[in-house]
DNA sequence: GCCGTCACG
DNA sequence: GACGTACGTGACGGCG
């Protein structure tokens, strides 16, 4: 790109480049595909338009380093097509085709190619890119800088003029008055006016029929401007223009809305912020990687070279903004790092004193490890502004020998620990008011991590904002919520990694022997982060409409899991341990029956090993390969083996089960049990599905068998304390329930409200039979396209389910939607509502993204559109738990029971209940659960709840 | 660290 | 005409 012409400009103002993405993206696409043809990465998705795009943006930063005075930069970009325009005028845009089907996938993908050079993307929901590029021009044009809009767009040709000029990125072209002049043949000032006459057939903007662009200049030009025309319409000498205009001066007049800039959209960035950065290697890498783009990529290594982990690009100082410019605040990329150590007790109440001061601080806890329920405290970390942040060390201890840590001078600080730092009890006592202060909000990344912690010191840390939740709530499926990944995407900053302070493997040292000083710049970095995604996150709730969702679910769910985790269940461990011996001594007549069978030794774990025995050595068939090359050797071909009379594959499949049962829950299990409380806790993540449920690890207490008898058995290891019973607590259908009310199916709906057997019930409808004296395969078959509707059926899945040919399947699932037309519109809307969004809803507001919607690849497409059938139901069946379980312990506190909620299984939750309470709590729950979705919605359908009491799970349920 | 396998809703 | 599929998870052992 040539330097613009003002290098000899006395004023040396500084300028801003805005450029039109949406414009650009479109222009790359065509020019790639006429240069180099069609290009996609190796998996498939296509790239032209982002390689062009990425280009473009990369010299422009070339440009705007090498030009010191250019000191702001930003990329606009539209979002749907329904803005303020389409509601003046309906067909405005609407005879635009649908942008081509490959280009479709590169829309997100530019946005990361922004973000990735770390250049603010700016959208908003109702405007188009002109709209915003005219504000962010009249903005700086305040601010007494010059504007270059990257664009060769003629609708934003009326902005031109003064300090504001507009550059053809593909011609590399400059844009003045004169440019702008030639092509409408009046001034900037007159280009509405024209376009207003002109109209525009790719906008279907009306304008004057006959009129074009450049009759309207001759009018223009002599009459002076529109309404000047227009009033005297009268005077024109010829018949024809003259008739246009007087029957179409309105249209005139609504055209002049239409092609009119706003310049005064409301923006949450101001100009000020649009600050020129660095971009961060990793991220920039990553992305360049992951799309191949290898020549980009040489380059932009070399271009950066050195300098490249810089933050912040250095900048001349900004001239003072003119009169009445938005003061903005400082940009988020200039904030200045100052993070501290709190060695004295003067100095933490500082920042207590502070943290009332402002009414939020964000909070951190660093500990020995990531099992909350074993881990123990080691430091703190608050922060109240951004880019300030401080460490409070509590439990440090001296670096072992091993650790290879040069620790000389330890001698001169304090005793017992060999380190300085204040004495936890101290510390503790000190923030347990701040913390529990009902009036300032705490503010975490996974605050339930340090409630557990914390609660664990005897502080009860509330109220409090999770800075993972606000993204899970407004981004699930787009990405995950870990911090590092968040403040990546946000801020383009990589937080340090806890590898570079802890080292990793064999050396790797707990927190406690990290020394103070890279404790502190972990710590407080982690807190500072917090708070500055809180600042992003907080507000867009309101735009994402998720506010409820986070106010009413997620928020108050933190306190009660963190609960339920902290109570943890009983587990019986000599039963494990006996269980456990009589699996592996079964295990072991097993593999020696299966080398007999095999005549030779072989790892029966080893699916390799047991392909190559059963389909080359013993040469049966029906030996598939899989992607990796080696034989399959899953339940389905070993069954199928089993039933032509292979005993080998019965055997393996035994020996399998058990080793399964063994490894998974056995012995697990019994080195679950925590040394100082005797029961297990597992961690439960709030954020890990995208769906809206929960789920568990460490033990994972959400995939213990129930289905076969053998593996039931661990059911009876959850046991109660004695003096206590368990309460098992289910929804009954809940899913299919869900259905019949989103998909309003009216005879589903009646045979629940009837409580019938629902498969049966359906089998009846389907299948054409009376509900009596039913053959059970038809049950069978109802019941398994049932769970294939929830789905998101296919006549592969349900044939392979119900081992029947793909045509059968087919005939059942036409046969199923002739009888229930509502679900397949049911599942045609929600599948147009995502390919137009890019989202789904649950019936809370729950938004769960699918960004595979639009994929070229008709596979992951078809993924992505099942995925998004199903998440609404198992989406709001999640809902509707979590709004139980947030009420519950409040519901069991009022009535005065002792019950205490222990795990949650997605649509079971289980109680521990002293004996005289069980069959009150029960009622009492079952109540609660049946109600979980009002008053906010009155679910068409009856929930229902069953419940169970027993000495353990495996009677309970 | 990925893959195949398998446990659950 | 081919593609490669039921939705959502977590944990284990084998293997490179």
């Amino acid at each position: 790109m040539s330097e613009p012409d003002v290098t000899g400009d006395p004023d040396q103002k500084h300028r801003i480049y805005l450029v039109d993405g949406s414009g650009y993206i479109f222009r790359a696409y065509f020019a790639m595909i006429r240069g180099r043809g069609p290009i996609t990465r190796s998996d498939g998705t296509p790239t032209g338009a982002v390689l062009g795009f990425s280009n473009m943006l990369f010299k422009l930063i070339q440009d705007t380093q090498r030009d010191g005075r250019v000191s702001h930069l930003a990329v606009i970009f539209d979002t749907s097509r329904k803005t303020f325009r389409s509601e003046i005028f309906e067909e405005y845009k609407a005879n635009r085709d649908a942008p081509p089907e490959d280009l479709i996938p590169q829309f997100p993908l530019v946005r990361d190619a922004t973000r990735a050079f770390n250049v603010p993307a700016i959208e908003k929901q109702g405007f188009e890119a002109d709209d915003i590029i005219a504000t962010y021009a009249s903005q700086a044009t305040a601010a007494g800088m010059e504007t270059v809009i990257v664009s060769s767009d003629k609708d934003l040709m009326q902005l031109v003029g003064g300090d504001v000029t507009m550059l053809d990125p593909m011609k590399n072209k400059m844009i003045g008055v004169d440019e702008v002049h030639e092509k409408f043949g009046v001034g900037p000032d007159k280009v509405i006016d024209i376009q207003s006459l002109a109209g525009d057939s790719v906008d279907n903007v009306p304008g004057v029929p006959g009129i074009g662009v450049k009759t309207a200049a001759l009018l223009i030009n002599e009459f002076g401007d529109l309404d000047t025309l227009l009033d005297r319409a009268a005077e024109i000498p010829q018949k024809g223009r003259r008739e246009k205009l007087l029957e179409h001066a309105d249209m005139a007049r609504l055209s002049r809305q239409l092609v009119t800039l706003k310049q005064d959209v409301e923006l949450d960035i101001g100009v000020m912020d649009l600050t020129v950065q660095m971009p961060d290697a990793a991220d920039l890498m990553a992305f360049l990687n992951v799309n191949e783009f290898k020549q980009l990529t040489g380059r932009v290594k070399e271009f950066f070279g050195a300098d490249f982990r810089k933050d912040v690009a250095e900048l001349p100082d900004m001239p003072a903004p003119a009169a009445g410019a938005e003061t903005a605040e400082t940009p988020a990329a200039a904030v200045e790092i100052d993070y501290t150590t709190v060695l004295e007790m003067k100095d933490l109440q500082e920042w207590i004193d502070e943290a009332y001061r402002i009414g939020s601080v964000a909070v951190d806890t660093e500990t020995t490890g990531l099992n909350a329920m074993q881990a123990s405290l080691v430091g703190i970390s608050l922060s109240i502004h951004p880019g300030k942040a401080c460490y409070i060390p509590v439990g440090h201890v001296a670096p072992k020998a091993q650790g290879g840590f040069d620790f000389d001078g330890a001698e001169e600080q304090a005793e017992e620990t060999g380190l300085n730092q204040l004495p936890k009890a101290d510390v503790i006592a000190a923030l347990k008011p701040l913390l529990e202060d009902p009036v300032v909000l705490k503010i975490g990344q996974n605050i339930k991590y340090d409630q557990v912690i914390l609660g664990q010191e005897g502080i009860e840390v509330g109220p409090v904002d999770d800075t993972m939740l606000l993204s899970y709530c407004q981004e699930a499926g787009q990405h995950g919520h870990g911090m590092d990944e968040l403040s990546r995407l946000h801020f383009g900053i990589s937080p340090i990694p806890f590898k570079e302070v802890a080292g990793t493997g064999k050396s790797q040292i707990t927190f406690a022997e990290v020394p103070i000083d890279k404790a502190t710049e972990y710590a407080a970095e982690d807190a500072d982060i917090t708070l500055r995604l809180h600042q992003v996150l907080k507000p867009q709730l309101a735009k994402t409409k998720s506010a409820t969702l986070y106010e009413t679910i997620e928020r108050p769910l933190v306190p009660v899991i963190a609960r339920m985790e902290r109570e943890g269940v009983k587990v019986d461990a000599p039963f494990l341990s006996k269980l456990s011996e009589d699996f592996g001594a079964r295990m072991i007549e097993l593999v020696s029956e299966i080398h007999n069978l095999a005549g030779e030794e072989f790892n029966v774990g080893s699916p390799k090993q047991l392909g190559e025995i059963l389909f080359d050595k013993m040469g049966l068939s029906g030996g598939k390969k899989g992607k990796t090359g080696a034989y399959t050797t899953d339940v389905n071909v070993l069954e199928s083996l089993a039933a032509d009379g292979v005993e080998l594959a019965r055997k393996v499949l035994d020996w399998r089960q058990l080793a399964k049962l063994k490894s998974t829950y056995t012995d697990a299990l019994q080195a679950q049990v925590n040394a100082r409380t005797g029961r297990v806790h597992t961690s439960f993540s709030l954020a890990a599905a995208s769906t809206g449920r929960l789920a568990s690890s460490d033990p994972n207490v959400q995939n213990i068998p129930i289905r076969t008898e053998e593996g039931r058995k661990l059911r009876n290891a959850f046991i109660a304390e004695p003096g206590h019973k368990l309460i098992s607590a289910d929804y009954s259908q809940i899913e299919l329930r869900l259905l019949a009310h989103i998909a309003d199916i009216s005879s589903l709906k009646e045979a629940f409200a009837e409580g019938l057997d629902i498969h049966a019930k359906t089998a009846s409808q389907v299948f054409g039979v009376a509900m009596e004296g039913m053959d059970p395969m038809m049950r069978r078959s109802a019941k398994a396209i049932n769970f294939g509707i929830i789905y998101g059926i296919s006549a592969f899945g349900l044939a392979r389910q119900l081992d029947v040919s793909r045509t059968e399947a087919q005939g059942y699932i036409e046969s199923y939607f002739t009888q229930y037309p509502g679900i397949r519109k049911y599942m045609d809307e929600t599948k147009a509502f995502c390919h137009e969004t890019g989202y789904v809803e649950t019936i809370f507001g729950r938004r769960v993204h699918l960004p595979g919607i639009n994929d070229k690849n008709g596979a992951r497409r078809g993924f992505s559109e099942r995925a998004a059938i199903n998440a609404p139901i198992q989406g709001s069946a999640a809902d509707i738990i979590k709004r139980a379980m947030i009420r519950l312990p409040g519901a069991i506190a009022d009535a005065g029971l002792k019950a205490r909620m222990l795990l949650q299984v997605h649509d079971e939750l289980i109680f521990e209940v002293p004996d005289a309470e069980t069959a009150e709590t029960a009622a009492l729950v079952t109540s609660v659960m049946e109600k979980a979705a009002l008053p906010a919605i009155d679910v068409s359908v009856p929930l229902v709840v069953d419940a169970g009491i027993g000495d353990n799970w495996g009677e309970a349920h």
